[in-house]
DNA sequence: AACGCTTCTTGACACCGGTCAAACAAGTGA
DNA sequence: TCACTTGTTTGACCGGTGTCAAGAAGCGTT
């Protein structure tokens, strides 16, 4: 976990993504001005499950999983953040440990900005209280709409869903954004029940090569 | 639903909730002008999925569950509101309808909020926005503890989990605060299954009789 | 090109939990 | 109190998914 400068593509992802978008200039900069970056490789860890976390991470580039772990030693994850987005902004406001760890799922560049700094301003700035506002209001959503996946659709249903929502309207094959074994997580799935659920989709004219995924009949895929 | 008058006791568990009891007197009247009183059967809908939602709900007595349905009519709790609770504040700030439908779990009475007044309130007043946050976060957590639940227990095991964490530490008893039925929903389950979580339970010395439930040994339940 | 590592796939199997049906209990109203 | 409705339990069955183990494919390194 190295110590990085921002770069200047560093700063155009943090003004591209749903919580800076909004900021004016000088807030941003107040924000950046008590950030630090390093760079991760995969499966360094960011913070600990049960760990007192102050600061909030922001993805600059990579992944990283939010994982929690049960105490026989299995582990679930329950949110993937990928370029642009932020996360343990939970741990700011309600004054407990972390519910879970987060780490890299990939080599990836991540932000690190000042907590307290961040509460201050959400304290005093309508404009990041609202923006703050925003983005848990979309959180909380993410992880409703997970929950009620997980309890209404099977695992094939899942992945046909994943699918069809990253598959561009207007194209007919897309390459998948990270290892199975991580879209695995994300579902809610172990890895044999991805790859079993893939090849229940092969008779729907889904078409899996590496990460590359073919779909030759979207309405099968959305009647499954 | 007939409209009711804001009782005192009414307005005593609103300044007892999460949200209010940090505001200010004057800013709790303030959003109390805007709020309309009704009294819910049970099954009564506050709000069905796909619906335009502009005002937010509180539960002054009663319950109600949060729930989504799949394309073939099963549907699944996504969460459950009980007294002193705030419900379809998202629907405020994300643009678009309601992800799931509110439906009164029994007798209720339920204040709503206008949502646009609140809005306004948020964007203007520190405090609400402060104590919005802290909702949300919390909401979140909320969320993010059933997804990991699901994901990380099985049926007896969250059966067990729920016990210990509604049984007062100095008791032995309790009596489960609605029914099975709305019980099993929340925990992600079919009745029947929760019906044998229970009686598998007993032989780690758990009684039921009704809504009762008795606890002979805590710890054989902590190791499950 | 050959090696070694990791990731992915496939098969076998067990088990958890959903569903249906029927018996049973509890609550409600006349 | 009885009849009726609604909620709960139990049994039988089966489909879905986790787990273990083995083999295949992919990928980077030498």
């Amino acid at each position: 976990m190295n110590t990085l400068q921002l770069t200047s593509t560093d700063r155009a992802t943090l003004m591209r993504s749903r919580f800076f978008a909004r900021l004016p200039q000088s807030t941003f900069e107040d924000v950046l001005n008590s950030a630090s970056v390093s760079a991760c490789e995969e499966r360094d860890v960011l913070f600990r499950q049960d760990e007192d976390v102050d600061d909030v991470f922001f993805v600059l580039s990579g992944l990283v999983r939010l994982c929690r772990m049960g105490k026989d030693g299995r582990e679930a994850d329950v949110a993937l953040f990928s370029e642009g987005e932020m996360l343990a902004e939970t741990a700011m406001f309600l004054r407990q440990r972390a519910t879970a760890s987060a780490v890299a799922a990939k080599k990836s560049v991540i932000a690190r900005l000042n907590g307290g700094k961040l509460q201050h301003l959400a304290a005093t700035d309508h404009e990041v209280a609202q923006a703050l506002i925003e983005h848990l209001c979309y959180r909380g959503k993410m992880t409703e709409d997970l929950l009620a996946e997980d309890r209404l659709l099977t695992a094939t249903q899942r992945v046909a869903n994943f699918i069809l929502s990253h598959c561009p309207k207007d194209s007919t094959s897309f390459r998948l954004p990270f290892q199975k074994n991580i879209l695995a997580g994300k579902l809610g799935l172990a890895p044999e029940a991805l790859s079993r659920a893939f090849s229940t989709l092969r008779q729907s004219g889904v078409t899996v090569r590496g990460r590359l995924i073919e779909i030759h009949d979207r309405h099968a895929l959305e009647r499954f």
